[in-house]
DNA sequence: TTTTATTATCGTAATATTGCGATATATAAA
DNA sequence: TTTATATATCGCAATATTACGATAATAAAA
């Protein structure tokens, strides 16, 4: 117990969990918005900015890439992490997807 | 530590995480999903449908009742589960509000 | 090359989540 | 009232997540 049950579910239930679950974080919720109102990329001002460690926010980020919703690049000795807009708009419509053919039904 | 440090971020993205953080998770989901086509009420033909023990349905239900999306009926000797279909709308825009205004920065 | 600055990863502690059996509660049926 | 059925809650075990200090890795600067 404690493990979720994956395999009873099918891919799309589960790819939109684990979409759904990486964005429910409050950090990382603000990591987006913060990336998002800079006009250049950033890098580690969120450490500064979000009053997190250094190593929580490097793990935050991580997860925010392992879905695709950020892409990092080295810039000099630090690195620019920017939102992904493609992968942004298709999880965007992935999500509105399940919103939209999921209906109200009685009561 | 383990514990996320909600105090450090705003009421809007605690809301909004709590939200997203509930949806993450496949069982959730498939009821979810489950729920909206059926045409009457239904209640725990979701134990059968989904595989999860009794308890661990209802404690999931119990979450998705904590932000609304479901309210629950009691009908007879069972409980009739349904979409909130104006919490339904209101969470979806919510959640469009945090997709757009989340924009591309860079790169 | 050495130093400095930035980020990633490892290891670990604290807490949260998931899942279930057992049991309590409530209502319908007998 | 007794029995059967449906759901909620409690308590626990297993696993996952969150957070951070320490340290490794990398690249610019001195």
């Amino acid at each position: 117990m404690g493990i979720t049950k994956t395999q009873i579910f099918d891919k799309k239930q589960n790819e939109l969990a684990q979409f759904f679950k990486i964005l429910g974080h409050p950090a990382r919720i603000a990591i987006l918005q913060h990336i998002s109102t800079q006009n250049s990329c950033i890098c580690n001002d969120l450490v500064e900015e979000i009053g997190l460690a250094q190593a929580t926010i490097s793990q935050h980020l991580k997860e925010l890439k392992s879905i695709g919703l950020l892409k990092g690049e080295i810039e000099g000795k630090s690195m620019c992490y920017c939102i992904d807009i493609d992968r942004w708009k298709e999880l965007q419509k992935l999500l509105n997807g399940f919103f939209n053919t999921t209906k109200e039904n009685c009561c």
